[in-house]
DNA sequence: CGAGAAAACCAAAGCGCTTTGAGAAAGTTT
DNA sequence: AAACTTTCTCAAAGCGCTTTGGTTTTCTCG
């Protein structure tokens, strides 16, 4: 069933009909209604090819996401993010396209997004420090927003992001206040923006309360179990091992708590740890005493946040660049306890 | 730049080009030539829309994501299982649309899809017992390849799936040869498909060996952490302990280890778990023994089959029903150990 | 060299919508 | 009742491609 079948079966033209299911004045409201009913009892749904060929919107928001080549690993945090966002877009109509893409094969597919219209607009995924994509962006004229920031990028852009620096601060003077003089940290890649951000927040916390920051202490890697295991692993076997981690993902906490009772020792007694949490649903506990203390802020919430706004940002063209920040909350759990002195 | 202007500037018929680009025999050579240098130099990418109007394909595959609706659960293998589908998309030159959506609106969902032609075909996940989708996508006529399988349904359709009874089946033997009697099962929610065959695998091992089954020993749930924490911690607990467990997904398993951790036991020694492990690559660990003893089966690599699976039926209709079952291997680590006498 | 076959190219239709620019019908004012 | 608005409806153009059904050019061979 087409527009021009049911609208002969309607004995009106096609533009009537158009106009009636797409909410226009010039039509009354008793065809209007006479058209709807139809439509509904023909199943009548608009073909989407040629809407948005005539539209000039293809109604698609593109996620390109990076896939580490080497180990194929994709962060599960994107499930939750891809969630919040998914949200938006079926409220106003739009769908989700989503690319996994090598690293280097970024740059080519946001280009052939752009130059093809098959996206109206894009969410940047884990900028780095100066990212390129932003210049590109910017050159193909298709509207983005951006999942954090990029330091360094000497042009505006519209960008949604946790207070990273102000989150770790934060987390590093609660456990310097518990009596923490040695604390490692667990963070993500060193190119990343919001490791970057991280560690400021860190430093600036360790500097400021007159405590020595040891390099040794402050490792980056991917956010997986294995990264959390064997570095904690290997840091409490020294002599100067620290006694507090901060751990920037959920996901390396358990390894670390994993290296800590294999070394017998118990969390939140001798060890304690301090976890970023992105408050994923397969990992949340929100009954009594959380297993983790943690600065918390959901990242389903800062998809449905994201896309929202990138959906403002198509429809109202021209307006200055946007900016959000969130602000994450320490919630205390199980997992920290004053330095054993 | 579009096609006429292309065409315009290289002095030939909007045909001509066109079908230089499309690899169609009818142009020669050396104008092929011509045609693509300058498309390549001018930066020339068909219009998505405009093209797929033509073709009547939306080059588009459609992975409809069930959510938990009260506790906006995603699931983290999902990432995975997308990451290798787009592997085999971007392959051949289709791109993934991805809906989330609340359960309830599952069935909706798939009818605009397929009636708008927003799609080529859906990828269908989660199947439960006698899963009412698969009739509706064949009379809706839309192509489709079934993750899992669905018993009780009266037809034939394409699937994909893993050897799940088998694998249920070795693990349970692995752990009655340990010398376990009493072997917890923490189990996919009951209405699954996945969960019942997982089931099955169990209770004909435990009934061919001799052993009753306790339904207090089976548990059905979300595959989150807090269920392996909480029924681990309750179960423990008992008199009749379980000295061994069962566990369908490696989050869950982190719950119960801490469980068994909290209870003052040690896993691989006081209790044994074994979980089916999807091979999540940040859960991933791949250096000497890994933590779990495990029954293991890519989910990545299931995406990638599946996707290939559907672009096949979809290039080439008319086939039988197409079938692919994976085998999980069988692979030793520290989670396990003779029970004690 | 000329006729027929093969190779290379093209004009125009069509995919299914939205939207422009107008016309007919109904309502309102003088 | 005529003139003017307002309301409702429509025919046709256009979105940018692919593809059908030619036509023109080049090649082959008696």
């Amino acid at each position: 069933m087409n527009l021009k079948e049911l609208s002969s079966r309607l004995g009106l033209s096609q533009t009537t009909v158009s106009r009636a299911l797409n909410g226009y004045p010039e039509v009354s409201e008793s065809t209007r209604k006479r058209v709807q009913d139809a439509a509904v009892s023909f199943g009548y749904r608009p073909n989407t090819r040629a809407r948005s060929l005539a539209t000039g919107r293809s109604m698609n928001i593109g996620h390109v996401l990076p896939v580490s080549t080497r180990q194929e690993m994709v962060n599960p945090i994107f499930a939750d993010f891809l969630a919040g966002a998914s949200e938006a877009y079926g409220r106003e109509g739009y769908n989700l396209l989503l690319s996994m893409v090598p690293d280097q094969d970024e740059e080519k597919t946001y280009r052939e997004l752009a130059v093809s219209g098959t996206v109206d607009g894009v969410i940047v995924h884990s900028p780095k420090i100066n990212d390129s994509r932003i210049h590109l962006l910017n050159s193909l004229s298709l509207p983005f927003v951006v999942h954090g920031r990029s330091s360094e990028v000497d042009v505006q852009y519209n960008w949604l992001d946790v207070n990273n620096r102000g989150a770790f601060r934060r987390a590093t003077d609660f456990l310097i206040d518990l009596g923490h003089k040695r604390i490692a940290l667990l963070n993500g890649k060193e190119h990343m923006d919001f490791a970057m951000r991280r560690r400021d927040g860190y430093l600036n916390a360790l500097s400021d309360r007159g405590l020595k920051s040891d390099n040794e202490l402050i490792r980056h890697s991917e956010m997986t179990e294995r990264f959390g295991y064997e570095t904690a692993t290997e840091l409490l076997a020294r002599s100067d091992a620290p006694s507090a981690f901060l751990v920037a993902s959920l996901i390396p906490a358990f390894g670390v708590r994993r290296a800590v009772e294999d070394a017998g020792m118990k969390v939140g007694r001798d060890i304690s740890i301090l976890v970023f949490d992105d408050d994923l649903s397969y990992f949340r506990d929100d009954t009594g005493v959380p297993e983790f203390t943690s600065v918390r802020s959901s990242v389903r919430e800062a998809g449905l946040l994201a896309a929202e706004l990138l959906l403002n940002v198509i429809e109202t063209p021209n307006q200055p660049p946007q900016h959000r920040l969130l602000e994450a909350s320490l919630v205390v759990g199980a997992s920290t306890g004053p330095a054993k002195t």
